[in-house]
DNA sequence: CGATGGTTTGACTTACCTCAAGAACAGTGG
DNA sequence: CCACTGTTCTTGAGGTAAGTCAAACCATCG
């Protein structure tokens, strides 16, 4: 399979200091690591790399090297069937990761693009399960992350087979609510990085369904929305239509993203 | 969330051998483990659990302790959203293993029954991690197993996000026929251990859409089905309605089942 | 500025669901 | 071995949520 090498990042920023906010590398700390640990840790994860929208970070059928931690932006990931249609199989904020499907079959399956200017950790996989033996929590921490991804895209898988249009449109806009909550943001006003069009793949829809679910929403007051721009005004009505799908009686969210902590 | 102390099956069968075709296993045996490291990794698997038909391994919420390798029978996965509807995340066969998405919470997010008299390995996971880390090899095989959980999971969000009801069957009969295959036994003649309605559920269909679908598919002369006997009569006509769904050429197996090699 | 690609809107179609009623099947106990 | 009973499976009729098609609208950007 070949790729347009041109397209293609190549550049490593090589200098700057690690980062320190990557989730593999926060997610450690607070469990207690020595200063050896920590420097060699830190060392992984120096190279970044700035993408621009739209730019490709790896491609279907690339060569497994590296996971990459988003430091910053968005970016989407997405499986291209035979016939060139495109599957978004995940969105990835700051602090989440990407490319941890790659590792059984040595190739990454699915591509990844941002969806806005981002810059990203890559972190070299043998390096880092290398590490991985060295430091239990970092193991542990790994298999975790891992753990839940395939928990969450089995609460997709379920949003997928059994929800109505609507349930999945209010399922995943209080799932990005929580997300941007997490990171300190607003939890009812926020901007979503990617198209209609994404979200309505993403949630097997077609685009045009999504405009119409929006203004439907919008027509109920329950939120505002003017482009990308999201402003949640009644919370609770959507909590109320994603609530079918929640697996625990309350607290816990829906259907959280590929995000780093757990 | 309480359980049924009841129903669980507590007894665990003491004695008899190490279950030598266990995934993780079979899977380290080839990339080469000293004497100490397959009595280890032997000790570990001692344990095995009898299921009868209806028999459940773990409920949903059950702490987490040990993840399992299926040596005969079927299980299925399921989660089960608060208004008690299931929703079936995965059949899992001899070789395959069960319970890697609890590793994040905890605690099983989903719940797994038998589908008919099997016995299953139940593998300590505290007692694996610890292994893993002495055995690089059986790291890589926990990260790739893992991995490979999540790719699959993606080509099934591709299938119901995207493909029509016939061509989710199409994919789900060539995947159970190649796990099959896998095993030694026929790749067109078999018997499919779950119900109708556990497949539609599954597949994110009414359980009379699939029963309409068997009908026409039997009609075309593609298969032959007798109950849970079905005899793939044109695999090559499945294949082109699967064939949408192939993320490679070739080969590959489309929407290959939780199963532990790779 | 015009070109391009994303978004919205409406009219129409359809694949699949729902409901309901039989038929086949699998246990179970006599 | 055969009724009996509760499931699961099948089949049909009819409804509807969401898809498709097509056109207008709107941002963004060279």
């Amino acid at each position: 399979m070949a790729h347009w090498q041109g397209e293609r990042i190549v550049q490593l920023a090589g200098s700057k200091g690690a980062c320190s906010d990557c989730s593999l590398f926060s997610l450690c700390l607070p469990k207690g690591l020595d200063d050896e640990h920590v420097r060699r840790l830190d060392e992984i994860l120096q190279r970044q790399r700035p993408l621009r929208r739209g730019d490709v970070l790896f491609r279907e059928g690339d060569g497994f090297r590296a996971v990459y931690a988003v430091r910053a932006g968005a970016l989407k990931t997405y499986t291209i069937s035979r016939d060139g249609e495109e599957q978004v199989t995940g969105f990835h904020m700051p602090g989440e990761m990407i490319g941890l499907d790659a590792v059984s079959l040595g190739e990454h399956p699915c591509e990844a693009r941002a969806l806005e200017t981002s810059t990203i950790c890559e972190i070299p996989f043998p390096e880092l399960e290398e590490l991985a033996r060295a430091i239990p929590d970092l193991q542990r921490q790994l298999l975790r992350l891992m753990s839940k991804e395939i928990f969450q895209d089995h609460e997709m898988l379920h949003a997928l087979a059994r929800r109505n249009a609507e349930e999945r449109l209010a399922i995943l806009l209080l799932n990005f609510s929580e997300r941007f909550a997490r990171r300190g943001l607003s939890a009812t006003r926020f901007r979503l990085p990617m198209s209609r069009s994404d979200l309505s793949n993403y949630l097997g829809l077609a685009p045009e369904t999504m405009s119409r679910l929006f203004r439907r929403f919008q027509e109920q007051g329950w939120l505002h929305s003017r482009g990308k721009e999201i402003t949640l005004k009644e919370p609770a009505s959507l909590e109320r239509l994603a609530g079918h799908c929640q697996e625990r009686p309350c607290g816990r969210p829906t259907l959280s993203g590929p995000s780093s902590a757990d």
